[in-house]
DNA sequence: CTTGGGTCCTGTGCGC
DNA sequence: TGCGCACAGGACCCAA
């Protein structure tokens, strides 16, 4: 899916063309998304001005003028797209094949005052959406409890070696768990830990002192190289304008089993291995 | 409490 | 070409 990067790059997509502007039609094609959708969805949202539009994790909060948010999750393979109103620009078959989207697929659509639509697209359907308070979004199920943003300057080398402290699972396993640290996912995890040179098999509780801090400066600095880039684009994702990330060329270990290690001087040969039936790439020479 | 594994769903790419 | 299987960017839920 998405990770921070990727959901990052799609909030800023979405900023221009919907803060400020009224919802005035919503297309709810199905009941339910991982989740159901919450009663009276499309009725709620239609009408409503959205005011911002936040992240928090891999969610997307738009606020709106009553006080409700619109909470977007998009998953593994969710996306938000952008279609500009139609004037003779070509049909929506058209813009289906330009954005490799298949309609089927395109579960919400929200319509704004000035004529563009943003189409939630989630073949997988392991996305989610809700429409909850303002005031109780920190009490919702999906958002207490959560970590803290990796990119917060209070996230810092003292904060990691707490929140790791005493953790018999991997580091690998660790970062992804959105309890001790938000936003990363396996290539962001993978990557993070090649740059910080630290194994992912090491057991999280162990990473302290220099290798804390290591991690912490890897960590921010993968997740803003791959912001600055417009994420990752694999399979599903794109940004909200529909263009291509460009941050996959630069994955380091990701997807690179057999070749050899980026690291200067290292030479090592970056290998796969499987940890909670997740791929990991790493290079055993230098990742230690 | 923590930790690991199964699970939801569809699409794609690979080996045969 | 077709078929079956492994795997895919997440994270909830439950058993141990």
């Amino acid at each position: 899916m998405p990770e921070l990067p990727e959901v990052e790059t799609v909030r800023r997509g979405l900023v221009p063309r919907l803060v400020g502007h009224v919802l005035t039609r919503v297309e709810q094609r199905r009941p339910d998304l991982r989740f159901p959708l919450p009663e009276a969805f499309a009725r709620r949202l239609t009408g409503r001005r959205v005011t911002t539009i936040g992240r928090r994790a891999k969610y997307l909060l738009a606020e709106l003028d009553d006080g409700n948010v619109l909470m977007v999750h998009l998953g593994m393979s969710g996306r938000m797209v952008l279609e500009a109103p139609r004037g003779g620009a070509g049909t929506l078959g058209e813009f289906y094949h330009a954005h490799d989207l298949n309609g089927a697929h395109d579960h919400v659509v929200l319509t704004t005052d000035d004529g563009w639509t943003v189409r939630f697209n989630d073949p997988r359907r392991f996305g989610m959406m809700d429409l909850v308070p303002a005031g109780g979004l920190a009490a919702h199920k999906l958002i207490r409890g959560l970590g803290p943003e990796p990119l917060d300057p209070a996230f810092d080398a003292a904060a990691l070696e707490r929140l790791l402290q005493g953790k018999k699972t991997s580091i690998k396993a660790a970062l992804m768990d959105q309890r001790v640290v938000v936003g990363i996912g396996n290539i962001y995890a993978c990557e993070a830990l090649h740059r910080a040179g630290i194994s992912p098999r090491r057991l999280a509780g162990t990473v302290r002192n220099e290798r804390a801090a290591r991690l912490v400066a890897a960590i921010k600095a993968v997740l803003n190289d791959a912001i600055a880039a417009g994420g990752s684009s694999l399979r599903d994702y794109r940004q909200a304008t529909g263009e291509l990330g460009y941050f996959q060329h630069r994955f380091r270990v990701y997807d690179r089993a057999g070749e050899r290690c980026p690291r200067r001087g290292c030479g090592g040969t970056v290998k796969r291995l499987v940890q909670g039936a997740r791929s990991t790439f790493y290079c055993p020479a230098c990742q230690r």
